[in-house]
DNA sequence: TTTTGTTTTAAGCATACGCTTAATTTATAC
DNA sequence: GTATAAATTAAGCGTATGCTTAAAACAAAA
């Protein structure tokens, strides 16, 4: 199975390549079909590659929606931490601004998809629709692989606004998280409704999203 | 096809039990399993009627789909434009107070939420995750049902924030509609990573939607 | 009772699904 | 070159899918 005694040059180039026009067609047909929706049969001649490919090199379907949201789930999440550690370190010991901490874990979402061409558009579509996700293997991979993170902009916010109940955190953050995942599926239903809109640049929706985000975390907390 | 000579009497009662059972099973296995996920066969095992049956009284699936949909959003849309009639009512000519057409929209969404038992939870959990629906046609179809009622929403929130441009105004309820969906379909995934909720009492959630809605929807238009 | 229309039932049809397999091709190592 | 491992290919397996159909069961009308 495994080329054991030399190194393997530019045959895993050849399979890497497969394997890269698999999770780019899965990546599209998954958001425009669904995991059901989307066939093996559909998936392989999307991406010009033998329906056996994706058996061979991912093992089943199941794994391939896994190895797709892997793909660009770490990279998203280092890029939240990443972001996280540069606030804290701009703060030097100071506490930290309850805005930095939503830009980056939201701002930095809103950024991957902005980026159309290189896929990051599609992929957080298709990561907006997880939460609701029938299938539970989906909703558990997704929880452990978020889980870290998540962990720490929740203690972030917790040393932020200490004056907030964890619980009313929590469900704040739940309540972005739902914002941010519309912001990104796109005001389809309300176009029917009010028309096209003027202005759906994606530069300025990052910046409606956080003033939302923002307001909403800064409510005040009693009943209104 | 049609009995046209005399009332239709106890066999009507017949037919509409299957019908209501159908749904009921329709309702509570779309939302475990999605569309896809559920089959005939699971569905009408589930409902304990004849695998024939959805086909007899629905004509397809898909049809079936749009019945589910359609029995529990004619009530719901009915129940919204009531609200904010009764807000307009009560303003007697006076401009509208934002809060009170926000609570009339999803106030009214989330109380039919919390009707664990009468099948509301199950059935906007379902809603929820209809956005970013892979079947066309189920988007389609709830741009249409939906429309008329998100129509006069729209309208009332531009007469009540006559400052803040329209596109604004569209962007923060689509951003509401997300948080609405999210708080319906729970925050399971912060619960893996942040253990148990302190509360979960359905009725603070409305509460605490709320104010959250309304700090997003007030909060100043600039970039944060 | 007979008639007429509605609903239920069991069986089956055509097709699509995920996946496997054996053979072949391709590319590198020796 | 020959040997060896990796990758691709075409064919097919068993099963599940949505839906149809003809016959049976049922209920009210005449």
């Amino acid at each position: 199975m495994v080329m054991e005694t030399t190194k393997p040059a530019a045959k895993d180039a050849s399979s890497a390549e497969t394997r890269r026009r698999i999770l780019n067609a899965a990546e599209v047909l998954f958001v425009a079909h669904g995991f059901d929706g989307t066939s093996m049969r559909m998936l392989t001649s999307q991406a010009g590659v033998n329906l056996a490919s994706v058996n061979y090199h991912f093992g089943s379907k199941e794994e391939l929606i896994r190895a797709v949201f892997r793909r660009r789930l770490s990279e998203l999440n280092r890029a939240r931490l990443e972001a996280l550690a540069q606030v804290e370190q701009d703060a030097d010991g100071a506490p930290l601004r309850p805005s930095r901490i939503v830009d980056a874990y939201f701002g930095t979402a809103l950024r991957m998809a902005a980026d159309v061409q290189g896929g990051g558009h599609l992929f957080m579509r298709l990561l907006g629709r997880t939460q609701t996700e029938p299938h539970e293997f989906v909703r558990r991979f997704l929880a452990e692989e978020h889980g870290p993170c998540v962990e720490r902009f929740l203690a972030a916010l917790y040393r932020a606004l200490p004056d907030v109940p964890k619980a009313e955190i929590l469900w704040r953050f739940q309540f972005m998280i739902g914002a941010m995942s519309y912001a990104i599926a796109g005001p389809y239903e309300l176009q029917q409704v009010a028309g096209p809109f003027d202005d759906d640049n994606p530069e300025r929706l990052v910046g409606r999203l956080m003033s939302f985000l923002l307001g909403g975390l800064r409510a005040p907390l009693g009943s209104c």
